[in-house]
DNA sequence: TAAATCCTGTGAATATTTTCACAGATAATA
DNA sequence: TATTATCTGTGAAAATATTCACAGGATTTA
C-alpha cells in the first residue's frame, strides 16, 4: 500500500468505516464483503477491492474482523490525525451543522464557528466557541484549524475562502454554488451545493423516463 | 443525442446550466470553452464533449451563444418539466431548507413539508403548506410530488423513504446517514451526507500530505 | 483575396474504474 | 482424513471517462 488510493475507493472506504463503527457497536464482530456490500449498496467485489488496497486480512471463513478492518481503513485513510474545522456563517444551516457534531464520534472536530454579525453572536448559545468573522486568520491559525466549512452567501463565499486560505486552511467544504478559486493547489475544496443536488436528481428522473 | 448521458456529464452540464443562468443575467451572449473550464474549474475539452453529447452548436469563433446553450441543456437533461419536491423534517437542516428556495428559480419547486412534530407545524411559518407526516402518502400522490428530501433524524429515515417510495416518489435526496433501502429500481437515490464528506475531505487532505 | 487567428467537434489514445472469474485458504462436516 | 462449502485477494477483461491533437469552419486583418 505505497501508491495513493484512487478517489472512488477513499469515499467508499469512508462510508466503510462509517458502517464499521455502527456494526461494532452492535456487538458484531465479523462481517463478510457481501454483507458490507448489501449494506453500502455496491458490488462485493469493490469492497474487497478497496479493502485490499489497504492490506490483507487473512481470509477466514468468515469473512473480515470488524475491529482490525475499522481500524486499517483508520491508518490507510489517515484519520489517526483527529482534523479540527471551523465552521464559517451561522445561519440555519451553518447552526445546524454546529449541532450534529454528535454524529461523528470524534474523527473530525467542529472547534470554532464564524459569523460576521457580531449581536447574533451573543446570541447565539452552542458548546464551541464563537468569533466574529474579522478573527479568522487569528483564530485558525493559533488554534490549528484544518478545514474550514463555508456556509455564508453567495456573495461571501469567494472572500472567506480568500481568509481561509490565507490562514492556511488544508481543506474547504464548501455549501455555496460558488465555485472557490483557489491559486493554492495545495487546498482540498469539496462542494456540497443542496441546489445543484436537486438539480442533478431532476435530471436523472427526467433521463431515466425516456 | 439518444443514448444515454454519462453520469459525470450530468453533473457537469447541471452546473454549467446554474453557471450560464448567472452569466445570462450579467447580460453576456457568448462564452467558450475555456471560459466555462475556467470557471468550473474542469478541462475544456470536459466542456466541449459534454456539450457536444446535446447536439451541435456551430462554432462562431465566438464560441457558444448563451441562450441557445442554456436551452439546449435544458432540454437535453429533461429540465422542462419542473419537478415538485416535498422536504420530510423540518429541524434545523429541513427548515434552512425551506427558506433557500430563491437560489433554483423553479427548477425544482419545494411545495410541502412535513414533520411529525404537530405543534411545531404551527408554530413555524412557512411559504410553503406544512403538513404532519402521516399524511405523507395522501399529499404526495395528491399534489404530484416527485421528489423527497429526507432530512429526519437517522432512526426515521428509512421509515420515511419507505412511505413516500410507497407513495410513488420518483426521486430522494437523502441527508442522513442512513443508506436507504429500495426494492423498487425505479426510485432515484441520491445521499448528501455532511459528516461523510467531512470525513472523505479530511481523508483527501491527509493522504495529499503522504 | 490571402493569411492569420480563434473557435468547436471529435476520432483515437490514455487513464481510470469496475467487474469477472477463479485460485487458494479455511472451516465445517462426514 | 476426505469432501464440501464459504470466503478473500487479484490478475485480466471489460466498461467508462478523460485527454490529446488536429481538421475544418468562421471571422478578422492585411
Amino acid at each position: 500500500m505505497r501508491e495513493k488510493l484512487p478517489e472512488p475507493s477513499i469515499q467508499r472506504l469512508c462510508l466503510l468505516y462509517r458502517l464499521l463503527s455502527r456494526v461494532e457497536k452492535e456487538g458484531r464482530l465479523t462481517v463478510n464483503s457481501g454483507f458490507l456490500a448489501e449494506q453500502l449498496n455496491v458490488k462485493a467485489t469493490s469492497i474487497r477491492r478497496d479493502i485490499s488496497l489497504l492490506g490483507e486480512f487473512g481470509n477466514t471463513i468468515a469473512g473480515y474482523e470488524v475491529q482490525p478492518l475499522k481500524q486499517a481503513i483508520f491508518k490507510g485513510l489517515g484519520l489517526e490525525s483527529v482534523k479540527r474545522a471551523c465552521i464559517v456563517g451561522l445561519g440555519r444551516l451553518g447552526a445546524s451543522i454546529l449541532n450534529y457534531q454528535g454524529f461523528l464520534m470524534g474523527d473530525v472536530m467542529v472547534v470554532a464557528g464564524f459569523d460576521s454579525n457580531i449581536n447574533m453572536l451573543e446570541m447565539m448559545e452552542s458548546a464551541v466557541s464563537l468569533y466574529p468573522a474579522y478573527q479568522i486568520d487569528e483564530i485558525v491559525r493559533s488554534r490549528n484549524i484544518e478545514i474550514g466549512i463555508i456556509t455564508v452567501p453567495m456573495k461571501a463565499a469567494q472572500g472567506v475562502a480568500d481568509k481561509l486560505i490565507q490562514a492556511g486552511i488544508k481543506g474547504i467544504l464548501n455549501f455555496t454554488p460558488v465555485v472557490l478559486k483557489s491559486d493554492n493547489s495545495r487546498v482540498t475544496i469539496r462542494n456540497l451545493d443542496f441546489f445543484s443536488e436537486l438539480l442533478i436528481l431532476s435530471a436523472a428522473i427526467s433521463l431515466k423516463e425516456r
